[in-house]
DNA sequence: TCAAAGGGGACCTTTTGGGTCCGGATTGCA
DNA sequence: TGCAATCCGGACCCAAAAGGTCCCCTTTGA
């Protein structure tokens, strides 16, 4: 029902608590301060440090550190870390022999203005807006919801 | 990887077919124009026709009318109609019992922000921006895209 | 030298998306 | 009046991916 991968919420959490605490953090703490099985917030950190948002530090007294502030962090490269890129079909930009009706498809690489909204709309969000608990009172739902069958 | 369901696309080929010929179509006829497998098409149509997208005539002759011009269909009410409520992740607006972590989860009801960014985006293409072959040529990316790691 | 921690996989289980099929209801046409 | 075409609403099944766990290796401070 385009919605992303537990990992990205996940993440959204784990960075939450790094960030709350400062400093370093082990994956045992984190997983225990925020709740989710410790296996899992490992995994998640291990991605987030193969996408440079945190820094892995090994050996005894190791632990995981914040490279940069959340402010500074857009969702969209929490979603890229956990989920790959943003796209919304499996015709990206124009992949070839990929789909069977590719002569007679007519939505053929239309997709992408799509895309680049999406992908516009995740980066305008910084994690901290989400994050923080206390954070400032952020003006909700900035865009004109438009009022859909609520399911 | 947050991307909508086939369906969707397929939804969209279908009505850009349906708008494409005109009048009334019959399921098997949308199948053999689309390239799509018979009961998929059908089974498309009638998600289409219970979001009221498509009517449905039934009966010897019958088949299917598009009832709203393309340019005026907003892509989100397809992935609507195809996926349900457009939501990122499970904790919808704060719904409860269902998280485990209820009382230690610092995101809760934070994304509500976040999907009304989406719902906006994709409130704001219509259907028949992506869905006709030789449309006016849209300004592709409106939104200033990021340079992400394409994976 | 040892223990604590991350690194990088392989592996299994569950969910769900994707697709097919069937019987029933409706309606135009011969 | 019967027949055939067509939509309607499910149930059902399969495969792929997500979600989660475990293991062993490397690194490093005490």
């Amino acid at each position: 029902m385009l919605r992303v991968s537990k990992f990205t919420d996940y993440a959204v959490v784990v960075l939450s608590r790094l960030e709350a605490e400062g400093g370093v953090q082990t994956a045992p703490g984190l997983a225990s301060g925020t709740g989710i099985a410790e296996p899992t917030v490992a995994k998640v950190l291990k991605m987030l440090a193969q996408s440079g948002l945190v820094e892995g530090l090994r050996g005894a007294r190791g632990g995981y550190r914040l490279l940069r502030p959340l402010a500074s962090v857009a969702l969209s490269e929490v979603i890229v870390a956990m989920d790959g890129p943003i796209a919304l079909t499996a015709c990206v930009d124009g992949g070839f022999g990929l789909c069977e009706a590719e002569h007679t498809c007519p939505v053929r690489g239309r997709w992408d203005p799509v895309n680049a909204a999406i992908r516009g709309a995740l980066s305008a969000i910084m994690v901290s807006e989400i994050a923080s608990p206390p954070a400032a009172p952020r003006t909700a739902a900035a865009t004109p919801m438009p009022a859909y069958a609520a399911e």
